[in-house]
DNA sequence: TCATTTTGCTTAAACGATAAAGCAATATTC
DNA sequence: GAATATTGCTTTATCGTTTAAGCAAAATGA
C-alpha cells in the first residue's frame, strides 16, 4: 500500500496536481479554485487519507521545520528538562526537534554540527564545548542560525540564553556566609567556560566582599573525563586538612551528585559537619537527606526563550544576535543548616 | 553564500551534473568516469566545502535515514538514558533520532506518530501509551517498521524488546520476603499496560508462592496524572492500619522517588521500620540515605537491541516481528535491611 | 455585438540528487 | 578495414510538492 501523493488525488478528481495542492494549501481563493471543486477535492483527500511528503514540501521551500539540538548529554536531567521544554516549544510551531549529545567533545561537536546541518535543519540550539569557537564562527559565515544555550563566549557574537551565572554564585555562596559558614570551598569542573569561570567568579567575589580570603586552595576543579576521581580527591583535600572546609558550593548538579555520593560514604553529616549548595535541580537533591539548597535555573523559561529567539532569528533572516540574561532563584533547604 | 549543490560543481567542471552525482558517490567506477575527471569533480567539491543535500536524496530515495523516537517523558531519567542509547546506536549506523513526549497521552501519542510519519522516518521506536494499539495497527497496515519498547501488547503481533517482568518483580519480592518482611504492599500505576500488569502479577506470584495471603488492600495504584495525591494516599493507607506494611515494593523509579519524598516527610526510617524496592535505578535512589535496592534494567541492552531489530526490519522489508526479551538483574543495596 | 475582464483550470519549471538509457568517439578484434 | 566492444560523457526522467505563467471558456461591460 503506497502512499497518497497530491497525484493519486488528481487522477482520482481528474485534474491536475497543482489544482490540488493549491486547495489542500488553504490557497484555494487566491488560485481561484471553483468552490465544488475544492471542495471534491478536500473530500477525497480525507477519503484517502493523505498525508502531505514533508521532505517534498522541505526540498521546495528550503526550509525543514526541524531544529537541531546539541547538548553536553541528554541523559543528565538538566539537558533532558531542557530538551522538554524546547521540544513543547518548538512542537507548537510546527517544528520538530532532531537531538544529538557532544559529551562535552569538540570532535563529536563538530560531528553533530555537520549531520544536522546536512539533514537541512532550519536552525541549531547548541550547548558549546570547550574549544568550540571556530565551530560557531562557521555556522555564522554560512548563514545558519542558531543560539546558545547554557553557555556562550564572550569573544563570539552570538545569540544566546544563559542565567547570570557570577551573581547567582556569588549569591549561593553570601547565603553559606550569612548561615555562619566561614571556610567555603568549591567544587567546579576544569574547564574555560564562560559559565563556570563566571561561577568561580562569583564563589571570588562573595568570598571577598565579605572579606574572607580563599586561598586557592578551596577551590577545586574536577576533569569532566575523569569526573569520579577527581572529585574524591578535591573533597578529600578540602575536608582533611588542619582547616577543614565547613561548607562547599558545587557549580554543577552532576558534581554535587557525585560529591554527595562520596560524602555519604566519609560518614559526613550534613548540614551538621558542613553545608553544601550546589547550582541546578535534580531529584537525587530533593530525595537527599538533608535537601540541597541550589541555584534554581528557570529551565522552561530558558527553553522557551531559546526556541522564540531561533525562530525570529529564521524567519526574520537577519544576522542581529540576541543574548538573554535570565535571573536564577536561590531554593533554600535544609543543607545549609538554617539559624 | 548560497549552499553547494551537485550543479554548482558541475558548472565549475564544465560537465553535467550525473558525472558529478556518480563521482561524488563513488560509483565512478561502475559509471565508467575517468579517472582524471573523477580527481577534478573530487577536488572542485573539496574546494566549494560541498555538503550533500540530504532533504533531497531523502526525496529520490525514499529513505529519510532517521528514526523516530516516542518515549512517555523525555526527562524522566529512564526515557533519557534510553534515549541516549538510541541516539549512540543510530548514529552509528547512519541514522538520527527525532523524538517527542507522549506523556502517557493516546491523543498526544497519535501526534506525534502522525507528525514523525509525515516527516518519513524510516521507523519508530516506540514506549506504547495506553489505548494506543489501535496507532500501532495502524502503522502496521501502513507497513512502516516500529519496534516497541518498555511495553507492548500481548495481543497485537510487532516487535519489542521488553524485560521479563514478572519474574523479575516475583524476584523483587522474594527478596523482600527472604530478608524477613511479612507485610508487603506494591505501589503501582492505575494502567492497564502489560508491563505493569506483569510486575504486578509477579508481586503475587511471589506472595503466593510463599504462602502469604495478600488481600488486595495492599496493592495500590496511582494515576499518572495525579501521582503526588495519589501516592500519598497509598503509602498512607499501608502505613496507618493497625498493620502496617513492612516493606514496599515499587513498580517503577518515578512512583518510588515521589514515594520515598513522602515518606522522608512522615519521619519514617528506611529499611527499619519499612523496607523499598523498586525497578529501575536512578540517581535519587543512589543518594538516598539508604540507598535502595532495585532491579536495574540493562538499558544500554535494551536501546542497543531496539536500533538493531528496527534496522533489520527497515532493511528486510519483511512484516516479520521480533520479541526480545531481557533478564534484568537484582541490585541488592540497603533499603531492605540484611541479616 | 464585440472587446474586456474574470473564472477555473492546466502547463511547466523548480527544489537537489540519482540512475537508467542514449550516443559519440575511441579501442579492440578478426 | 569493417564489425564490435569499450570508454566517457550527456540526456532525460524521477521523487512529491509548489507556484508563476498561460490559456480557453464564461461573464461582464460598452
Amino acid at each position: 500500500m503506497k502512499k497518497v501523493s497530491l497525484k493519486d488525488i488528481a487522477t482520482e478528481a481528474g485534474v491536475s496536481t497543482a489544482l490540488v495542492s493549491y486547495v489542500l494549501t488553504n490557497k484555494d481563493k487566491k488560485a481561484r479554485v471553483g468552490e465544488g471543486m475544492a471542495k471534491k477535492i478536500r473530500e477525497i483527500a480525507r477519503k484517502l487519507n493523505y498525508q502531505p511528503n514533508h521532505i517534498a514540501r522541505s526540498l521546495k521551500s528550503g526550509r525543514s521545520f526541524t531544529i537541531g539540538l546539541i547538548v553536553a548529554d541528554i541523559s543528565n536531567p538538566f539537558f533532558a528538562n531542557i530538551a522538554r521544554t524546547i521540544e513543547d516549544e518548538a512542537k507548537k510551531n510546527n517544528y520538530n526537534v532532531i537531538f544529538g549529545s557532544s559529551d562535552e567533545n569538540v570532535d563529536k561537536s563538530q560531528d553533530l554540527i555537520n549531520v544536522l546541518v546536512n539533514r537541512q535543519v532550519d536552525g541549531l540550539i547548541i550547548t558549546p564545548t570547550e574549544g568550540s569557537e571556530q565551530q560557531l564562527q562557521q555556522l555564522k559565515e554560512q548563514k545558519i542560525p542558531f543560539v546558545l544555550i547554557d553557555r556562550f563566549f564572550p569573544g563570539i557574537a552570538a545569540s544566546y540564553i544563559a542565567v547570570n551565572n557570577r551573581e547567582s554564585a556569588a549569591g549561593a555562596v553570601s547565603h553559606l556566609i550569612k548561615a555562619g559558614r566561614k571556610r567555603i570551598g568549591m567544587v567546579a569542573y576544569k574547564t574555560t567556560l564562560h559559565h563556570i569561570s563566571e561561577r568561580i567568579g562569583g564563589y571570588q567575589d562573595a568570598l571577598q566582599q565579605h572579606k574572607i580570603k580563599a586561598g586557592n586552595s578551596w577551590l577545586k576543579k574536577a576533569r569532566y573525563s575523569h569526573l569520579k576521581e577527581d572529585i574524591q580527591l578535591a573533597i578529600d583535600q578540602l575536608l582533611k586538612g588542619k582547616q577543614p572546609a565547613d561548607a562547599i558550593f558545587f557549580a554543577t548538579n552532576s558534581l554535587a551528585i557525585e560529591g554527595l555520593k562520596y560524602i555519604n560514604t566519609l560518614g559526613i553529616r550534613i548540614p551538621d559537619e558542613l553545608a553544601v549548595i550546589t547550582f541546578d535541580e535534580g531529584e537525587a537533591l530533593d530525595l537527599f537527606y538533608a535537601p540541597v539548597t541550589f541555584v534554581r535555573q528557570p529551565i522552561l523559561e530558558i527553553g522557551k526563550a531559546a526556541v522564540r529567539v531561533l525562530l525570529e532569528q529564521i524567519a526574520d533572516d537577519t544576522s542581529a544576535t540576541t543574548a538573554i540574561s535570565i535571573d536564577t532563584t536561590l531554593v533554600v533547604r535544609k543543607s545549609c543548616g538554617s539559624r
